[in-house]
DNA sequence: TTGTAGGCGTTATCAG
DNA sequence: CTGATAACGCCTACAA
């Protein structure tokens, strides 16, 4: 069974590649008919319709590239579930790379991609520092759009949430519980902007409100369970111990509820616990988390929605939505009393 | 700057295009000298190769597909993780397909690799029932490697492991811990063929001990959390409930522990827990989860090693690993007394 | 070691 | 509505 082609198809059929062609992509201009008939054999010989020769011939193609840190965090997961959705609908593949965090390998990846002349990219959280290499791209003529992250650039298309904003206002919580001394355990700002931000809304947090900032009660950390634990251990074993930690990731954070276990601290009675992200276990572990909710589905699917648009409509142009966080109070807060 | 192709850049160089495509992918072929110059202009011009159309021309390939249930699932995440490891070094993309256990879409997916031309598949989790399917695309000239299942064909190749002996083991482990009334929270068995091997190994279990297999103590259920948690209350509140309880996935475990807190049973005093997969998150919870470790990424490593293999040599082959797992006690379980 | 020519499967263009 | 033909960018004989 010699694989049949368009060419086969269309010889079968005493017609010519061009109709057979047609009645694939543009089904109005064939007859009713002939389109049946193309069909009907196209079935009955299991012609599979060649996407890669179409992409090529067309010069555009019907892939797109998708960026992502890791895809064991789940809710980058959830956003690429999205986008795989949407993706489906409309009948473009979607290709994957994952950078870990690593710069370098950020950079082989859009090369890859951009050698695959694929139709568009999603860049997940690539963020501050490396809007000259998305603008680049941008002007080679792949549209982009990066998501998890609003950035300061007027020039790219992004689908983000304010991680400064949400830090603040769930710091600004603890606050409201009256709590003074307030932990944060976060993951690697040195190098990555997006946890930068919500550093910086952390400390905002705290000043507005006629607090020191006190670096010590700091800790960079790892975005792993470990790390989250060790962090929690260090903080609760200060000379000053704080009454409230900001875990910025729940990942974090459930590390920090076993570190607390450990240290024979209660959470919320001997020190109130907040994470970041609203992963679904939070709401199943003990206490129940309270946290912040990032809208990853959502972003997901807003980022693709954008992306084809500027992809069908052909003209660069930047679309940039920053979309809304909420609190979600559970049960790892208690106010601060003495 | 009008993009520069393979033929401007020889143009460039006053030599032809096909010394330009050979200093690219058969170096040897070309003069060290000769090849320095083009590699030289190369990257001055910022030439981008072009991927897609040397696939076209060469039919084949360098772009895998890879079909996961749902990439939310960490551990699917792990082995995802692992094949674009491995398939970045090669230098290979991997186009990517969730199909939510819904076989409507893994067909279609089916098909879109097909119509893609990828050089070869890794299909996670597809288990039993679809061995026709993946034997016709493998006759077709597309080598696939089946992860996560171990198979009964002997044409299909497939990383995986025993699903029935994993179960067969920590149902065992319940047993020597003198629990004869063991409940069992399990996915979807009817409708997935991996779980159905878990529930065999459960039956299995305790059928050899002795011990009658009672369908009431066996709870159907969707994979999430919230599911885990119901499942459980539902066989806490049983006239007679079990001692014990196998989760047959991690998450679902986890949901369960919430459930038993729910009902203010402590685990393991009142009721002994096990779980499925361990996950990042089963050493983290309260009280650490005794689980099945399942080598995730080695499998996803292993099987881009054996799909490249099998795509070089160009020869249909099969190989199969069946590859261990490991029972990993901590402290969920307690003996029963009474 | 390098050049020439033809081809991969589809689509766009231009006639008919 | 349908057909003929060139073209997409690179690769592979085959020839030099």
């Amino acid at each position: 069974m010699g694989k049949v082609g368009m060419k086969q198809l269309a010889e079968m059929i005493g017609m010519s590649a061009s109709t057979v062609s047609r009645a694939f992509r543009s089904p109005h201009l064939v007859h009713p008919k002939t389109r049946e008939r193309i069909l009907q054999v196209a079935r009955e010989t299991e012609y599979i319709y060649d996407a890669a020769a179409g992409d090529f011939s067309r010069k555009i193609s019907t892939v797109i590239g998708v960026l992502v840190p890791t895809t064991k965090r789940s809710l980058f997961s959830e956003s690429l579930l999205a986008i795989q959705d949407k993706t489906q609908e409309k009948n473009f593949s979607v290709i994957i790379g994952n950078t870990k965090y690593d710069s370098a390998v950020e950079a082989h990846l859009l090369k890859q991609f951009q050698g695959r002349r694929v139709a568009g990219m999603i860049l997940t959280g690539f963020g501050l520092g490396h809007e000259k290499l998305v603008e680049d791209i941008i002007k080679s003529g792949i549209p982009c759009v990066v998501i998890w992250e609003k950035l300061d650039s007027d020039v790219i298309s992004y689908v983000g949430f304010d991680n400064y904003k949400a830090a603040y206002s769930i710091t600004k919580y603890l606050i409201s519980l009256r709590h003074r001394r307030i932990g944060l355990i976060i993951g690697p700002y040195s190098k990555m902007g997006r946890t930068r931000k919500r550093l910086e809304g952390y400390r905002a947090a705290l000043t507005d409100h006629g607090i020191a900032v006190d670096m010590s009660l700091v800790v960079e950390k790892d975005l792993d369970l470990l790390e989250g634990k060790q962090g929690m251990i260090r903080l609760l074993g200060l000379e000053q111990p704080p009454t409230a930690v900001f875990a910025a990731s729940d990942t974090l954070a459930i590390g920090a509820l076993a570190g607390a276990r450990e240290m024979g601290c209660r959470v919320p009675d001997d020190v109130s616990l907040v994470g970041f992200d609203n992963i679904e276990f939070a709401a199943y572990c003990e206490p129940p988390l309270t946290t912040i909710r990032i809208p990853a589905y959502q972003m997901g699917q807003l980022a693709v929605r954008t992306l084809l648009e500027i992809i069908e409509k052909g003209t660069p142009e930047t679309h940039q939505y920053c979309l809304e966080t909420d609190l979600i109070i559970r049960d790892s807060c208690a106010e601060f009393k003495s």
